[in-house]
DNA sequence: ATGCCGACAATCTGTCGA
């Protein structure tokens, strides 16, 4: 069995206890961060060590910013996502080698911001994505794409009104690139366990929207043809939202059965 | 709800998030 958890946390320092209280009671076998918010060197790496995991981190100040906590060693694949210019300095991918599976921890651009060249960027990182997916198939790897993906799928994943009509996040353009991605081969893990569920994995710390369940779901594990086989339990843990000082993103979590 | 909350950098207001 392997267990993996993606998490934007809104800044890894502030939300330090947070994730070592998840780390000691679920024990994944790798947490996936996104928006930790700060540079390698800033990263709290005792506080998990002394549960167990090391960390790889791709950092910047500020913004952005992605690790992943693991208990077995790993190998860096990518420290970017395959296919961006060397000009884009987001920390938003990295991509390890662990217990046989190719997992990209992702934090896709929101889209809103930067006018029409923000946009395009989001665009551009969708398609950069869908294209290292595409080869990730073709070498017939076993592989995850998981994170914050900034983008609602349908109306189903979304509340009615916790979006603006014509947002990034659920533009015809931007489903289009993110059906464009799936249609490579991959399953949305929470859908395949939980078809027509209403289900979301952010609440917007503005106008009430956790009182409200005004939610959106865009965080997603996205998994590989023989992965999916052998996908066996999702959890959305929601009642980190509840906690004092919470992300407004909670974890999700994919349990896989060992290969026969 | 082109900003209601929250993080960050800077220094108190601006930018970003989704």
């Amino acid at each position: 069995m392997i267990k993996v958890t993606t998490w934007n946390v809104n800044s890894v320092r502030t939300r330090e206890s947070h994730v070592a209280d998840f780390l000691a009671r679920e024990q994944p076998d790798l947490l996936l961060l996104q928006e930790i918010k700060c540079e390698e060197h800033q990263f709290p790496r005792m506080a998990f060590k002394n549960l167990g995991y090391d960390a790889v981190v791709v950092g910047q100040k500020s913004y952005n910013g992605v690790a992943v906590l693991h208990r077995a060693p790993v190998e860096v694949l990518h420290p970017k996502l395959p296919g961006m210019p060397e000009s884009d300095t987001h920390a938003r991918f990295i991509e390890v080698r662990a217990q046989g599976i190719t997992v990209g921890n992702l934090y896709l651009p929101n889209g809103n911001s930067g006018g029409d060249e923000g946009y395009s960027y989001k665009l551009a990182w969708m398609a950069a994505l869908r294209a290292h997916s595409e080869s990730l198939m073709d070498a017939d790897t076993d592989f995850i794409l998981a994170g914050d993906y900034n983008v609602c799928p349908t109306d189903a994943d979304f509340a009615p009104r916790a979006l603006p009509a014509g947002d990034a996040l659920l533009r015809p353009e931007t489903r289009a690139a993110f059906n464009a991605l799936i249609w490579t081969g991959l399953t949305d893990a929470t859908r395949a366990l939980y078809p027509s569920e209403t289900l979301y994995t952010f609440w917007d710390y503005q106008a009430g929207a956790w009182d409200r369940n005004a939610g959106l779901r865009i965080d997603f594990q996205l998994l590989s043809p023989r992965l999916a086989e052998r996908l066996t339990h999702v959890v959305i843990h929601k009642d980190e939202r509840a906690k004092p000082q919470p992300s407004d993103h909670v974890p999700v979590t994919v349990k896989l059965a060992k290969t026969a």
